[in-house]
DNA sequence: ATGGTTGGCCCCCAA
């Protein structure tokens, strides 16, 4: 038996917050860790952070100022995916990697999925129709390539259950929320996967992962959105032992809006 | 109904 933790975090801006990598590995102690808006080109990556928080295996997809993505790891590295190519853009919102261990051979997809604008009408505005593009691509995607051994992470920017919000009624308009949304992202889900967080903490028990930056006391109004996710192919559920949300983080300096979330299978 | 904040970059865009 072998147990292996996966982490992931939207950290908005690697080379900014960096250092906060050491407090969410001493605190978490991940063997994996799936970073989204890392906001660095490759040629720019701070390397020297892996080995400091004890990961030195890192994969990296990035671009100037926008999106990007990461995989640090204490297990060698395999890229394992098409190219990062989602509807006809190469736009590192996706990375895909395999590691081995205890002779079991585990593909983990970190994802970067588009936050998609204001407006939640695909006519009026192309981020949310690309959004909406992105998740039904990647439903046919494992459609056709059914998920085993297989763990899906990221900032999926859709909170999609009622309780995933602190207001369902107050967000059906607003995107993250939206029916449109909420429903494609349950159908990507199922193409084979569990939702690891709601395997441990059913509705209706509130989840957040994110509060917004435009909020005096974050804490105090607490109007989070559960916009980060973990799920594991299906196969892989009597392996599921714990998930934690490092809600803290919100409160680190100079935080992301996003805190860490993390789980711990029994390979 | 509106505005509120942050990061990156080149004065505005995306979130």
């Amino acid at each position: 038996m072998t147990r292996l933790t996966i982490a992931t975090w939207n950290i908005n801006s690697l080379r900014l917050r960096q250092e906060h990598l050491l407090t969410l590995t001493e605190t978490l102690a991940p063997d994996i860790l799936c970073l989204q808006e890392t906001k660095v080109p490759d040629d720019q990556f701070p390397h020297a952070i892996a080995e400091r928080i004890g990961l030195p295996h890192v994969l990296m997809r990035g671009m100037k100022s926008y999106n990007g993505v990461a995989i640090f790891s204490r297990y060698p590295l395999i890229l394992a995916d098409q190219g990062g190519q989602w509807c006809g853009k190469n736009d590192c919102r996706h990375l895909g990697a395999s590691v081995t261990l205890g002779g079991k051979t585990i593909t983990i997809d970190n994802f970067y999925v588009p936050a998609g604008g204001d407006i939640p009408d695909r006519s009026k505005n192309e981020k949310f129709a690309h959004k909406l593009d992105f998740i039904a691509a990647t439903r046919d995607h494992f459609r056709a390539h059914p998920p085993q051994h297989r763990i899906l992470v990221g900032d999926l920017n859709i909170a999609p259950l009622e309780h995933d919000v602190w207001s369902h009624k107050q967000l059906l308009d607003v995107v993250s929320h939206t029916p449109n949304e909420t429903t494609g992202l349950l159908d990507w889900q199922a193409q084979g996967f569990t939702d690891a967080l709601r395997h441990f903490t059913p509705e209706p028990a509130k989840l957040y992962t994110w509060w917004s930056y435009r909020n005096r006391d974050w804490r105090a109004s607490n109007r989070g959105r559960r916009l980060d996710h973990i799920w594991v192919s299906n196969d892989l559920r009597p392996a599921l032992r714990e998930t934690r949300i490092l809600t803290d983080a919100r409160d680190w300096t100079s935080a992301s809006d996003h805190v860490p979330v993390a789980l711990t299978l029994a390979l």
